[in-house]
Parts: C-alpha cells; sequence; structure tokens
DNA sequence: ATAAATGCAAAGACTTTGCAGCGGC
DNA sequence: GCCGCTGCAAAGTCTTTGCATTTAT
C-alpha cells in the first residue's frame, strides 16, 4: 500500500538545510518551539515540556540543540530579565518586545518606521546595522492593580 | 586656613539620597563609573579598577553595590552581549546603544522620534510605557575588515 | 552603641563540555 | 560502518549569600 504522507517529518528541512542530522530530539523540539504560545520559552521550559510528553532527553542536548539552532538562524535568543536566555523560533520577520512588568507577559510588536529610523541612526554613527533589539517595559492595562 | 572644598566627598548625596550609607567601596565604585570612558563597566572590570588602585575590596561587595544602585536608580544593568552584564551611571538621559560586532564597542545615542514612537505603539498595545531597551549590533567603518 | 556594610568563602543559577555509547545516513 | 549526536555527570562562568568582623552614624 502507498503511503501519502509525507515521508520525512515536519523540520527536517530546516535541519538538512542546517548541516544537522534530523533526531528526535532535535525535531521535538522544533516542535516545541513552533507550538510554544507565547513564542519564548526558556531552555528549562522546552525541557519540560520534552520529559513530559517523551523518553528521556537531556537537559544538556537541549542547550547543545538550541545553541546548534542558533547558529543556524533557526531560532533567536534573548535576554529579557537577565538570568535565564528563551529562545524564539526565528520567523524572519524580526519583530521586539514588550515585556509587562506586573505579569511577565511578552507581547510582540513590529514597526517598519522605527526599524527604518533605527538603520538610519546606525549609518549617521559609521554603522551597517546587522541585526537590533528593542525590549519595552510598561504595565498592561489588564494588570495595573497587581 | 578655612577650607573651601566640599566637606563631604562627591556623590555623598547620592548614596545619602537613597539610603546608604557613605562608606569608602561604595563612593570609590561611584567615581570609577563617573570616570569610565566608554561607560559600561563589567562589575569585573570595575573590581579590577578597584585592586589597582585600592587596598583590597571584595568582588561581592561590587556586585551587591552595583545591585543596590541599580535598585536606588543610581546606575543601569544591561545584558549587551550574553554572559556578562555592564553597569553605566544612570544619567536620566536614557540613552541608547549600539554595539560592533566586530570590535565590540559600544556607542550611545538617542534619538526623541523613536521615543515617542515607541511611547506611541505601547500605548496602541494597551500598555503604559516605564522602560525601554534599544540596542543595535552593528559593524563600524573602522572594523570592516578585522 | 547599634545597625548596616564588608570580606571571605561557600553556595547558587544557568550553561557548556568531556567522554563512552547510540543512531542517522 | 562512520561520524555525528546523545546522555550523564562534571566543570565553568557569572552572581548571590551566610557569617563573623569592621565601620558609619
Amino acid at each position: 500500500m502507498s503511503q501519502a504522507a509525507p515521508s520525512l517529518p515536519l523540520g527536517s528541512h530546516d535541519l538538512r538545510k542546517a548541516g544537522l542530522k534530523v533526531t528526535r530530539p532535535r525535531l521535538r523540539i522544533l516542535e516545541i518551539l513552533e507550538a510554544a504560545e507565547p513564542h519564548h520559552l526558556s531552555a528549562e521550559d522546552v525541557y519540560r515540556e520534552l520529559l513530559a510528553n517523551d523518553h528521556d532527553f537531556g537537559l544538556a542536548t537541549v542547550y547543545r540543540v538550541l545553541s546548534q539552532f542558533e547558529t543556524a538562524g533557526i531560532v533567536t535568543r534573548h535576554h529579557f530579565a537577565g538570568g535565564q536566555a528563551v529562545f524564539e523560533l526565528d520567523t524572519g520577520d524580526n519583530h521586539d518586545h514588550i515585556v509587562c512588568l506586573k505579569s511577565g507577559e511578552v507581547a510582540e510588536f513590529k514597526d517598519v518606521r522605527i526599524e527604518k529610523r533605527l538603520k538610519q541612526i546606525a549609518s549617521e554613527l559609521g554603522y551597517t546595522l546587522t541585526d537590533h533589539r528593542i525590549v519595552l517595559y510598561g504595565v498592561h492595562q489588564d494588570h495595573r492593580d497587581a
């Protein structure tokens, strides 16, 4: 009987392209990142998710894979708070973030005007802009009280 | 002979205002931060500076003092690279930073247009903006080759 | 005098690394 | 079968903390 489903799991392509072997941990981590809502997960978050649904994987592997993904441009690493790094799938749209100081929630936004202006500023200072990070800190109206 | 100089070392006022005792380590750290060029020092940087010119102070004290200063609003903590935090005197002008990916140098800039726009964006998302961080990553023209 | 600040060393949080065995290709 | 990947545990880096002593007020 013929098999209609794709012969390779989703995400394999990205891994191949990055020169990474298609392994179970890597695929699962990709899945977890894709499914994540909000998009930002710490290594521990990913690890817990793995433990909950899978056989055992090592935390070290999570860190290794996330670092490899970062190098490959598959994920982006952020340092919102301080201690822990968080990772998110790099969708290529290069959005920015706003963090609620009361609830810790992270929302996303993107603004072309700002990006244009930043590029201009960099240029005025003698830099060729490669990337940028904007993090806004504020209080969301739903958490004024807290 | 009368003494024209102020009776208290520079910086004492800021410390008092913050409810912190005026101690030698705190004054020295303030001085070091004021003199720093560029403005951004890691705890280790401050520590080395202390060791070079003073009796022995502990690295733990440096961290403690910098944290207290941060709480008091005297300094701001940044996480440009990843690993190490860097500190700079909070001059109140709330400028932003651009990091050269080749040399690691950090330059500063300030742009009111961007700040206005960010405030607006936050507001549109339902947030009251408290603070923001912008870090640009690029290559300075002097380090294209490196 | 009293409470706070310091130094030291030890502990902590987060992340990376070494190595023997397992698993894609 | 080969080379890369994984798990485990150990090491690393940066930062914080406990406690006895010193210091500012």
